[in-house]
DNA sequence: GTCTATAACTCGATAGAC
DNA sequence: GTCTATCGAGTTATAGAC
């Protein structure tokens, strides 16, 4: 595909390209050639500029990691409501990732193959994201607002109704004959079905 | 590791090596010396006994759909009342996943990576698989047994609940702190609180 | 059946012209 | 900055002895 405009620095289209080939078949599935080909440039040009695959690999992986997660802490941890806080988690997060459906899967099939280049460098600052969280749900609890739930388990459940579906996204389709379209609007629905059936569990 | 049993058969051996091989790094990061090494044997054997990697890595890899699969068509079309249908299928899947945690995001991956190995071999005979739960879910409805929910979406929040947690096992263990132990002891109360949570939420 | 040795090939990386 | 040509490491796969 080398039908990128002209107007765009090769930097810049290496990097959509690389982001393109790594989300699709991962750190060991891509090929260099397949950058380049992409990108419209040759091999040569993505050593000149990125030095080596490892080194490329690192810049793609850190800015998804980074869209992966902080995202969700934010919200997490901000100072609203518990029930306007998780319809508005589902929401937005659905919604990101509806702007880059291979990212979670990506992610965390990476994570799971190289858990080092977690462990090191991005496990720093982020311990313990959830205790705002938690801590939110065990009030909520002693004064009676929703019924008593481990928040654990609760966050987990929304998470995982959240991300599922796009790392299921291709066996979904496929075993149900969606197509892109009606994906979407099925994760559309999700963003006020998911808050509706846990506040319909927790609610008094 | 070379300490199998040597009454087990070369061939056997083998399977075991690149089941754990393939699952660990997927079909473009596993290397045949890897599996020779953990088979305990050489790198020509496997040629011997398996011609090539892509003949060695369907094998296993139809295997591992045929885990991961079949058995929740089974549970879910099985002639049970509802609520112990997804008290059953949360614990009896959830079972069967911890004994190959690796497995969900083997085949999810691999999925994505290349969805011909899907659509042409697996996808015969298994489409609609859930035909049946939805019908079941709407009867209940009508009968006024539960509240009006989208069956799709609860049945996606079923299985979502149940496998997300094993694809993100790595990366929840980091972020928490658990061990192995914890992981296992956090996904054996799953199994009975995503069907108490999916009830609460659902039951009139 | 199992091994050693090696051929054949893929792919990341570099040299060097322009 | 960008390209062509090529090197060399790492891998799959085969030949052939035992």
């Amino acid at each position: 595909m080398v039908n990128k405009k002209k107007n765009d620095t090769a930097h810049e289209r290496i990097l959509i390209a690389a982001k393109k080939v790594f989300f699709l078949k991962g750190m060991a599935g891509a090929r260099m050639q397949d950058i380049a080909d992409e990108a419209g440039i040759n091999k040569a040009l993505l050593h000149y500029y990125f030095r080596n695959k490892e080194k490329l690999f690192e810049l793609i992986f850190k800015e998804a990691s980074n869209q992966f997660f902080p995202k969700i802490a934010d919200i997490i941890d901000s100072d609203i409501p518990l029930f306007e806080k998780i319809e508005s988690f589902c929401s937005e997060y659905i919604d990101m990732m509806q702007q880059n459906a291979y990212l979670p899967l990506f992610v965390l099939n990476e994570v799971n193959k190289q858990p080092h280049r977690f462990r090191e460098r991005f496990w720093k600052n982020r311990e313990f994201l959830f205790s705002k969280f938690v801590g939110q749900i065990e009030m909520e609890i002693k004064n009676r607002k929703i019924k008593p739930v481990s928040p654990a388990h609760l966050f987990i459940n929304m998470i995982s109704m959240c991300i599922f579906p796009f790392i299921a996204k291709p066996m979904m389709m496929m075993s149900s004959g969606m197509d892109e379209l009606q994906f979407r609007d099925f994760m559309d629905q999700r963003k006020t079905e998911i808050p509706k059936f846990i506040i319909e569990s927790i609610k008094r």
